[in-house]
DNA sequence: CAGGCGTTGGTGACAAAGTCACAGACAGTG
DNA sequence: CACTGTCTGTGACTTTGTCACCAACGCCTG
């Protein structure tokens, strides 16, 4: 399991491309960033939420999803522990009308920056500008490949990569064919069917709002990584 | 039509966000810029070809499409006149393997600023700042535009609004079903079927290569804009 | 001008995915 | 136990994507 929590007075240290900040940036970071906590299915920011600040997860993930006008959703990528939110804060500076919402997906830690800090930050710090638009460089990418797969991949593909990506380490997962749904941006049925092909071939073992994974090899070879 | 040329000297100035500069960064920015320019269907960056600048686009426009494992592609924005280039410039500077690339559509024009200017400005210039973080924020909205039309949107729906897209003003489209196809990130025969079903219904009139829209209002209609 | 060739578009058959309507199964709660 | 809301299963149907061809067109070249 992962530690139960951040050594908070140095989270610092938890952001691989904060590491190298000088001292006097450091400081600034944590003096001027506050440790908040939000349970589990909190919305973080969302349609006329935007938030004040600037986030760096600690503890738990965020999942960012989209609600299209026909009230169908779609997971747009998550933030996990060691993360920070700065697509998200540069988006909603310049467009109200944004679509998006982040939801704790568990209970989450995280350090917050006012905008005003993370402006100045971004101007002193090259080291802070850096890691800045590293995390935009892969959030990006990352929306580049949901494009890509929503396009061209098949279903069946898709599925076994997110049920491998939810699985993380362990074989069980506690998670509706909904959700998974909603994960990938289709229908439930169409999960559903999936999932009992899946069982058939002996891959997973399906109960209701659980799934166990059998056969990971299986699964890691249909999603082609 | 548009003007053939842009106040070279001045370019600045048809740059929206960039107006309230203050003297000092202009003058950086004009002087430590040179103006580029690439017949169409120049390959801008791409896949092995990161940009050194950071491009400020004068005339014509510069498509941004993705090609996928399988061969196929998709357009994921496009580039228009007194638009700038952040988004690539900022992936590429971490991501190699990027599986984008940026193609002239026309003849351009564009202002490139190499990446260490950049760099500088982004620290001294909260105007030029904003510039950026703004236009990161356009193209990402575009982004999960993207994401959504694909996943949720009909696909006669989103063939009317590419149509129109890139009508403009005009009625005559000069555009093969192929390319129509790869806008939308859709094949070659979808598109070939429903430009005829809009055909019989009267909306457009089809010859080898171009596209006559007939009924504008009926497309907008279908479109839901 | 004829023949050849690459590009563009048309077609039918089929597979994959999404939609709709509904039914049954389960877990918790009063 | 009965009730209720959630979760999953199913069949019929539509839409979209795939595959294998073919025909028409424009262009080039001998």
């Amino acid at each position: 399991m992962r530690q139960p929590t951040a050594d908070t007075a140095n989270w610092i240290s938890r952001f691989q491309g904060l590491m190298q900040l000088d001292q006097d940036t450091r400081e600034q970071l944590l003096r001027k960033s506050q440790i908040i906590s939000a349970p589990k299915g909190a919305v973080i920011f969302g349609p006329g939420k935007s938030p004040e600040n600037m986030l760096f997860l600690l503890d738990g993930t965020v999942r960012v999803q989209q609600v299209s006008e026909t009230g169908r959703e779609i997971l747009l990528y998550r933030i996990t522990a060691g993360e920070s939110c700065v697509l998200t804060t540069a988006c909603l500076l310049a467009y109200e009308d944004y679509a998006a919402e982040g939801i704790a997906e568990t209970a989450v830690r995280a350090a917050a920056l006012p905008r005003a800090i993370f402006d100045e930050l971004v101007a002193s710090s090259p080291t802070f500008r850096n890691f800045v638009f590293t995390a935009f460089s892969k959030r990006i990418t990352d929306l580049f490949h949901v494009i890509d797969e929503v396009a061209f991949q098949r279903i069946d593909v898709r599925l076994a990569q997110g049920l491998l990506d939810l699985a993380g380490q362990g074989d069980h997962l506690a998670v509706t064919h909904q959700q998974l749904a909603v994960d990938l941006g289709t229908a439930r049925e169409v999960i559903s069917r999936q999932m009992q092909e899946f069982q058939r071939r002996g891959w997973v073992r399906l109960a209701r709002g659980t799934v166990d994974i059998l056969d990971r090899d299986a699964l890691r070879h249909l999603s082609g990584r």
